[in-house]
RNA sequence: GGAUUCGUAGCUCAGCUGGUUAGAGCGCUAUCCUCACACGAUAGAAGUCACAGGUUCGAAUCCUGUCGAAUCCACCA
């Protein structure tokens, strides 16, 4: 012992000290763990590089810290890298934000100024969130630190381009996109958020029909106008084309049926605008129908829109339904609930627009995925096993959504991102002739403006990370990777589509399994949010009043994988405070025995120690088991309550009495074991605790523990039955108020071991003695009690009627179930022979009780 | 319109392939500043496991339906 502890674990005086001498030591780096062969990797899913971490990141940070420490002490070749992510759209819109306040806009600076801009406040945010990992206590690997437009990444995402391109999975096609005007970029289908909004349904003459539309304006650009095959009322129409006055704006629309259409809604009858809406895209294409832009990319309408040319959208919509109103062509308006798409970035409603741009062909296959397409194939590694999803009822969802799986359009119009590989000469200004390779083809051609979607890069996090496309020593060691542990939020986002690039690239998997957590919400169950600050729980401020243990345990315990959690601060004071509890029984030890030799093969001489080594071997086996079936929360909950209440309550209060030689073999074998049980879960205060047991090694590499072969089940009974025995006596204590200090005598009316007896005498506080006074005294089982005066028959009596009656009915519920004939036929045996031995057990109590009553 | 999850003590949740009289933390009640810890100790109260059926010797656990909460997907003009 080098010196006292304090009364009390103060997290903020240790940890970060103890995470400079864990960074020092270099192991986590797995080349320097020297003996370690199997390798185990996890890519951490790399914050966005901008601002701060959240909670969230401090749940992912906590579970993958603690698979990457459990594997390293098992042995295995750990390896966690870490990264930030260039989070394209999302930095664009931050500075942009920022430049606002300052009154000015990217246009005022020029692309290259604006991306010098955007490096500057993300290297700032990374040196932020570095630190921020750090105080997590995260063990990653900081020498193999990423970044997504690193030089490296930047290289993995241009050759990954050209080469998708050569196999036709990359091409360019005009078609209709998802477009954020506020934004002013496109959007994939999945960063498309759908959200029922209140809007008019505006029922207008249109020729001879009606047509009913939530976007008036868009009709401007009608070509063609859809009703039911089956639709008696307009069968007439069908085939024909037709000249439409709208208010003085006239339009040609060619009239056909299609089953689509819903003859219940609205009018039944859709005017076709191709230009600005999927589904009416599909029907232009199926029945040849010509496209008219009204609505340009800023969101105002174009000179195809008449008189309405130049303005906003909205301001054309109550424009145009003005003037029809004036001509007597608005028929009527409804309220209805909308299904709007609005941008998941920013909120704003999204414009579908006709656009040029880059996608990935999902359905095209390929020789290189054996003749399978990007989709089929990533279906295949789930469906066949190769990848393990945590929960797996989400496999069901990840098949959803593949199998629905459209083309990913992956060009950009914002500045900031990921340059495309893709050149034009610069007389091609309609981009039509496009040259795909990494290097420019001459001083005559200018690179492709867009830049790349954000999930380009991050979908080849697991091997561009380790050096792809160069045959690194990295690449071949540590991919694929063992573990990809991330929030279900961003299951499509990333994780399908680092299965979808993955399998192309390498011919194998990213990862083996997929982990996925739930939200941290606040406690009434709704989301964090920046809108209203006094919801969000900063792990910062968590760490500095209740340390870095307390919070991992709040995020580990109580929580299972894919389910929500509600945090909040009383449940990380709560896990304070078993933190505390932990170092003060470390205290009392330490204090209380030296370090005995020769304490790593403890030789049990009582019942008691016998109980607690086959107690704690138990739970060496099954924490190990959870852990390797991800399931941590029923983990920390089991070492937990061992701790707590079979270690700390029991065998320590025990030992300040029962003196043996075994007592500090045993008090040391179990607090260190206990401490490498728990490293993974809390590393500071274990680490901490450590050093005070003068090892060689650190304890972050110290090996995994193992069971040591105590198997002790009589003993483990009658440590069962002692308690039960004592709880009785103090429960008896309690109601009859007998001062906590106060001895009772007793005289033991049944056999009773001698070690027996002395754990009731001083845990119950009981002096054994044959001269009980017959007054005021009370049977319990094994014992009679003298409670003095205090003792009240009648209350005791119908105490122990009470009980009786209990014990009863149980007895009759049980007793019928052991004749029954069906269930002696169909339970197992090991069960039979349980109940069997119950009834026996529960007997023998009843009798007790019986006589009890009797004596009274 | 498809799909998923959840509904267990006042609150937050465990309970994995059906097998003790259903558990924990917080809160609550009572007694204690007992020589590791008041971020503590001891004892206790508290649940028809949403509801209704079914399968089974046996159901909180499996199946069906109902009600309630939430989430995801989807091109309803």
């Amino acid at each position: 012992m080098e010196k006292e502890l304090a009364k009390a674990y103060d997290a903020s005086k240790v940890e970060d000290e103890i995470y400079k001498e864990w960074e020092d030591s270099g192991f986590f780096n797995p080349d320097n763990l020297k003996d370690a062969k199997k390798p185990f990797v996890i890519s951490m899913p790399p914050p966005n590089a901008t601002g701060k971490l959240h909670i969230g990141h401090a749940m992912f940070l906590t579970l993958e810290d603690l698979m990457i420490r459990y594997h390293r002490m098992k042995g295995d070749k750990a390896l966690w890298i870490p990264g930030t992510d260039h989070a394209a759209i999302a930095s664009n819109a931050k500075v942009e934000a920022q430049l606002k306040e300052k009154g000015k806009t990217k246009y005022d600076f020029g692309q290259e100024k604006f991306i010098e801009e955007v490096q500057n406040y993300i290297s700032n945010s990374q040196d932020t969130i570095r630190n921020q990992i750090r105080k997590m206590g995260s063990s990653c690997d900081w020498s193999r630190e990423r970044f997504t437009m690193d030089e490296g990444l930047t290289n993995a995402v241009q050759t990954m381009f050209v080469d998708m391109h050569k196999d036709d999975l990359i091409y360019q096609g005009f078609r209709i996109v998802n477009w954020c005007p506020h934004c002013e970029s496109t959007l994939a289908d999945d960063e498309v958020e759908h959200k029922d909004q209140d809007a008019q349904l505006y029922y207008m003459k249109y020729g001879p029909f009606i047509v009913a539309t939530s976007r008036p304006e868009t009709k401007l650009g009608d070509t063609g106008v859809a009703v039911h095959p089956k639709d008696d009322r307009y069968k007439e129409y069908v085939g024909q084309v037709l000249e439409v006055d709208l208010a003085g704006h006239k339009i040609k629309v060619k009239v056909f049926a299609d089953p689509e259409v819903d003859q219940e809604f609205g009018s039944g009858v859709i005017g076709v605008t191709p230009a600005h809406s999927q589904v009416d895209y599909a029907f232009a294409d199926k029945y040849g129908l010509e496209m008219i832009q009204v609505i340009d990319q800023q969101g105002n309408m174009t000179k195809e829109a008449g008189k309405y040319a130049g303005q906003s959208v909205k301001e054309a919509r109550k424009n145009f339904v003005k003037d029809l109103e004036a001509v007597g062509l608005l028929d009527k308006v409804e309220d209805y609930s909308q299904a709007t798409s609005i941008c998941y970035r920013c909120g704003a409603a999204i414009e579908p627009l006709m656009s040029k741009q880059w996608f990935v062909n999902v359905n095209k296959a390929s020789k290189k995925l054996g003749k399978q397409s990007l989709k089929e194939k990533s279906i295949e590694v789930v469906k066949n096993g190769d990848i393990n999803i945590v929960p797996d009822r989400f496999n069901k969802i990840y098949f959803n959504w593949m199998e629905n799986l459209h083309d990913w359009c992956i060009s950009r119009q914002i500045w900031f991102g990921h340059r495309m590989p893709v050149w034009y000469k610069l007389d091609d200004k309609e981009k039509n002739s496009p040259v795909v390779q990494v290097e420019s083809p001459g001083k005559d051609y200018i690179q492709e403006s867009d830049t790349l979607d954000t999930w380009f890069s991050s979908s080849l996090w697991t091997f561009s990370t380790l050096g792809w496309p160069e045959k690194t020593k990295d690449l071949k060691e540590f991919h694929p990777t063992q573990v990809m542990e991330t929030g279900y939020d961003i299951l499509f986002f990333w994780v399908a589509r680092m299965i979808m690039m993955t399998t192309y690239a390498m011919g194998e998997v990213p990862f083996e399994n997929v982990y996925l957590h739930g939200l941290v919400r606040t406690r009434d169950g709704s989301k964090m949010s920046k809108s209203k600050p006094e919801t969000i729980i900063d792990p910062l401020d968590m760490i500095k009043d209740y340390g870095t243990d307390a919070l991992r345990l709040s995020l580990l315990i109580g929580t299972s994988p894919g389910n929500d959690i509600k945090l909040y601060k009383e449940k990380i004071a709560s896990y304070r405070n078993f933190v505390n509890k932990l170092w003060n029984v470390s205290r009392f030890i330490f204090s209380t025995y030296e370090k005995p030799a020769g304490y790593s093969d403890p030789q049990p001489e009582t019942a008691i120690d016998k109980a607690i080594l086959t107690l704690f071997d138990d739970l060496i086996n099954k924490t190990t088991k959870d852990f390797d079936k991800f399931q941590f929360g029923q983990a920390g909950d089991r070492v937990y309550d061992f701790v707590w209440h079979e270690f700390a309550d029991w065998y320590l209060e025990i030992s300040k009495f029962e003196k043996t030689e075994s007592k500090p073999q045993i008090l040391y074998y179990i607090l260190e074991n206990i401490l490498r049980l728990m490293h993974p879960m809390i590393p500071f205060v274990t680490e901490t605790l450590w050093k005070n047991l003068d090892k060689k090694e650190m304890l972050m590499i110290a090996p995994w523990p193992e069971q040591g072969g105590y198997d002790h089940k009589e003993e483990l009974k009658t440590f069962r039955k002692a308690k039960e025995i004592i709880t009785d006596i103090r429960n008896l204590r309690a109601v009859y108020q007998v001062k906590p200090k106060e001895i009772i005598n007793a005289k033991i009316t049944k056999e009773i071991s001698a070690e027996g007896q002395q754990l009731i005498a001083n845990l119950a506080k009981i002096n054994f003695t044959n001269d009980i006074s017959k007054k005021g005294s009370v049977s319990l089982e094994y014992l009679d009690l003298a409670l003095g005066e205090v003792i009240d028959l009648d209350q005791e009596k119908a105490r122990l009627e009470k009980e009786k009656k209990n014990l009863e009915n149980y007895l009759t519920g049980l007793e019928k179930k052991i004749k029954n004939i069906k269930y002696l036929d169909n339970a197992p045996p090991n069960i039979v022979e349980q109940d069997k031995l119950r009834l026996e057990e529960k007997k023998a109590e009843f009798e007790e009780l019986e006589r009890q009553l009797d004596a009274i």
